[in-house]
DNA sequence: GCGCGTTACTAAAGCGTGTTACTAGTGTAA
DNA sequence: TTACACTAGTAACACGCTTTAGTAACGCGC
């Protein structure tokens, strides 16, 4: 109300100079000649003035907004409840604020996916988006593709050559699987992190049974159950195991979040962990360490994942297009308390 | 590549009609002229060519962004172990959504906090903006409030003419502990959620105090410790407080998340909750329940604190100035089972 | 004293929209 | 016929910046 805003006309009416002036000098723009009392009085001007560029002019003038998009294909009710937003979170704004873009946040509704990518990407809030938990249906991701704007991918997408970053899941369930198999578990239950849909969970379930198999089991699909994110979910998976009265000494959970909910299932059953059943998990969240008993898992690098997701995409929007499109980065099995030996 | 941008021009163009009309017909500008046949014209036209209205232009010559901002005074490393962050993003998002607005997410480092309060607002990214956890110190908070740009702080601040949006944090912390005193505790100990200087920290002791004051029991300086919102630090409070050798029988931990610690910490001494040491917990983060035992804790409504305060920062940016500039939502007690009578 | 390169700068044309002020046409009452 | 209100639409400016193309001045070799 009080103050008018401050234009870089204002700045250059100050200095005695132009406004192309002004531009060049507080761009540092190279090239180009101006002379270093000239370079002074601008900046001093500026200084003086407290001139702020307007983002907007200048995005428009530049065609480019500095500015990435976080794009979740999530209800605000799994939103509310995921157990990874913060770490991810975290890893972009690292890499976002040392590179002086913006970050937004933007949820989107499974029927609307073709038409938000577009809009986001084509009314230009955005200079490239990364993409979390994709349950892309093929026209959605056909029309992402032919757009033009930069996208990365956090999880896995089949036949698809967008750019994706990732761990890889189903190697990670075939080693925490095989190390219940170590400690001599035969009946080995597995509760999904996910449904189906979720590229993630069915991979998970493949590593699941890759190591049973490589041990001679046949994988039981009576012992496996698919979650939906939550704890809750996690609960009622371990009811309906518990109830299906088929035997098991461990159970691999995909998700750590997913295993609260089951820990609290069998305590309720009035089983112990790991005395009486075992629990894998997945994921590593902050709280698996400190869960009683701290959780035996598979550490996966989230804030990393996230991290490097936007360094690819920050190279994608300079122009360069680096050479595997499929970044991989390593998971790791994290040995706690709620595994026993059989 | 392929396909050039489709401005208001082509559209104009197509439909046989100047740049104005096609703007105040897709505008649905009221008190204007414009026949039925013509827009329908202008729509199909629209329609056809794809037209993606270009935001920052629209930004531009509106002066206003069409986002709200996220802003957070913490390092990504809080970020990342930020129990409510979802909670808070879920309860933004859906309100962000419903309006047809973007949400930016910002963190900002302690010192560099005038001027990018600033920036952001005069740069006129965001039309208005949402305040987490505020550490402020007077500089940045005066910079603040001269500016002219719609702000609600989710927290507590003294001294301010800003919209705030909270939980009476000093109340809620009577009422847990009244509840511990009920069952019979008198040697209390407590461990807050943050450092003192972030407010709600010392009003959740405040409260502690209260209620032991109240039962006429006057509090120990020495049982009180002061955790940094991570498990992490829970653990190192409660080992320092079984260090100092002084008995207690209970603690009401300020934070869910560091309550995990704290049990933690509480295991490895040997002791077990609740039959040993009683926890009060705070927050009511979704995996309270599924702890073991579940957390008898406070719940705090987390995802309506933002949406709330959303709500009110949409009133703020349309004019209207709430009259209450402090809104307090209810908190409530969730006995589950870590707390025993004594 | 002419051409040429270099320095130091500026005028003006975008970027793609919203919006105000204006025009042209048409019916209507005086 | 004139004045006036109303409809349907448009020209042109504004938003605040970047950037291209160009100008003026100056030194310098010949």
């Amino acid at each position: 109300m009080s103050e008018k805003r401050v234009t870089s006309q204002d700045v250059a009416d100050f200095a005695g100079v132009s406004r192309t002036t002004v531009s060049l000098v507080l761009n540092n723009v190279k090239g180009t000649h101006i002379s270093p009392e000239t370079r002074k009085k601008v900046r001093h001007a500026a200084e003086k003035l407290g001139y702020i560029p307007n983002a907007t002019a200048q995005a428009l003038a530049t065609r480019r907004a500095k500015a990435i998009g976080l794009v979740m294909t999530r209800s605000p009710h799994h939103i509310a409840s995921d157990t990874f937003l913060p770490q991810i979170l975290g890893g972009l704004l690292d890499v976002v604020k040392k590179h002086k873009l913006r970050l937004l946040i933007e949820s989107v509704e499974a029927e609307h996916q073709d038409r938000v990518y577009l809009e986001l990407a084509r009314a230009k809030h955005i200079d490239g988006m990364i993409l979390l938990t994709p349950r892309i249906d093929d026209n959605a991701l056909k029309r992402l593709e032919e757009v033009d704007v930069s996208t990365v991918v956090m999880g896995k997408l089949a036949d698809s050559n967008l750019y994706t970053v990732d761990v890889d899941n189903r190697l990670a369930a075939r080693k925490a699987v095989e190390y219940l198999l170590e400690l001599g578990h035969t009946q080995i239950a597995c509760i999904s992190n996910a449904p189906p849909s979720y590229s993630a969970a069915p991979d998970r379930v493949l590593g699941y049974k890759d190591a049973l198999m490589a041990a001679g089991i046949t994988p039981n699909e009576a012992l496996i159950r698919y979650a939906d994110f939550d704890p809750q979910s996690g609960f009622a998976c371990m009811q309906s195991l518990l109830a299906s009265g088929i035997k098991f000494t461990a159970v691999f959970v995909a998700s750590d979040n997913v295993a609260m909910g089951v820990k609290s299932a069998l305590r309720e059953a009035g089983l112990r962990v790991p005395d009486d059943i075992s629990i894998m998990g997945f994921d590593d969240i902050p709280w698996a360490r400190y869960s009683d008993p701290p959780l035996t898992t598979i550490h996966l690098p989230a804030q990393e994942l996230a991290s490097e997701a936007c360094l690819v995409l920050l190279n994608l929007m300079k122009g360069s297009e680096p050479e595997d499109r499929n970044l991989v980065l390593d998971t790791e099995l994290v040995v706690r308390q709620s595994c026993r030996k059989l």
